[in-house]
DNA sequence: ATGGTAGTAGAACTA
């Protein structure tokens, strides 16, 4: 039987709208199977669903104004499709999106950012973290072909942040969000980038407010794509792909990419 | 040094 290629990224746009050059421009030259988004910032309702068809593809999109907003760009069209947690709170925004395609299934998520240690930001961030480890648990086995990925906002080592000894503490390097995601990370996941790639300094997201940042290597890598073990099996390729960031009117994030070779 | 920029807004918040 012969085998295909599925090829996936994330990417948090800091507005779809604003993104759509850079965003239009990936998709025709990576013709991704599934582009995962977070941050889009816009209503369904003005969401840019044709630019995006006109482009040959799929989009299964749930957003707000201002804030937050998830999609997921594909070739054929996502199956399944679930947004945000069963019974969360009616105010809660839209920060994850879940489906099915050439049956792996995936969860997209733009995770809060957790603002401060001591606003309640942070606690809401950890409690999130809780719940998704509650619903992997509750929804899926370690033994499906699953890949979680987004902006996590959760650098996991030293080498992916810049300057992690002066960062140690900071809400996106932090220890009490480290137990949780590796308490998500035990449960059977592999990160599937680090599995291809372990060199240090590999950041997705670079923050506005410094010049030259990534000529500088002051980023972060928050961005990620974490699979079960028997889909880390398939993968033939992880990478950051830094030309987005580097081009004009850049999101300050840039897609992280896996490949893998399914049966 | 506790700044800096960008997005959505159409002032101030979020990241």
């Amino acid at each position: 039987m012969s085998k295909t290629t599925f090829k996936i990224a994330t990417f948090n746009v800091n507005s779809v709208r604003s993104r759509m050059p850079i965003v239009l421009e990936w998709l025709r030259e990576h013709g991704p199977d599934a582009l995962c988004l977070q941050e889009t910032k816009v209503e369904d309702k003005d969401f840019p669903l044709g630019e995006f068809e006109d482009a040959g593809f799929h989009v299964a999109f749930r957003g707000q104004k201002r804030w937050n907003g998830v999609a997921i760009v594909s070739k054929t069209p996502l199956e399944k499709v679930v947004f945000g947690f069963e019974g969360g709170p009616e105010e809660e925004g839209p920060r994850m999106i879940s489906g099915v395609l050439s049956g792996v299934t995936i969860v997209n998520t733009y995770i809060p950012q957790g603002r401060d240690v001591e606003d309640e930001q942070f606690a809401y961030k950890v409690g999130w973290f809780e719940r998704l480890h509650e619903r992997f648990e509750a929804r899926y086995r370690p033994e499906d072909l699953l890949l979680w990925c987004g902006d996590l906002n959760h650098a996991p080592e030293p080498e992916d942040v810049y300057e992690p000894e002066k960062k140690e503490g900071h809400v996106c390097f932090h220890p009490e969000v480290d137990r949780v995601y590796r308490k998500i990370m035990e449960w059977g996941l592999v990160d599937v980038f680090r599995k291809h790639c372990s060199e240090p300094k590999q950041y997705s997201f670079y923050d506005y407010r410094l010049p030259n940042g990534v000529k500088r290597g002051l980023g972060w890598r928050i961005d990620h794509i974490l699979t079960t073990r028997p889909l880390a099996d398939k993968s033939t390729a992880a990478y950051i792909d830094l030309e987005p960031r580097l081009k004009p009117k850049p999101s300050d994030h840039t897609p992280v990419v896996a490949e893998f070779l399914l049966d």
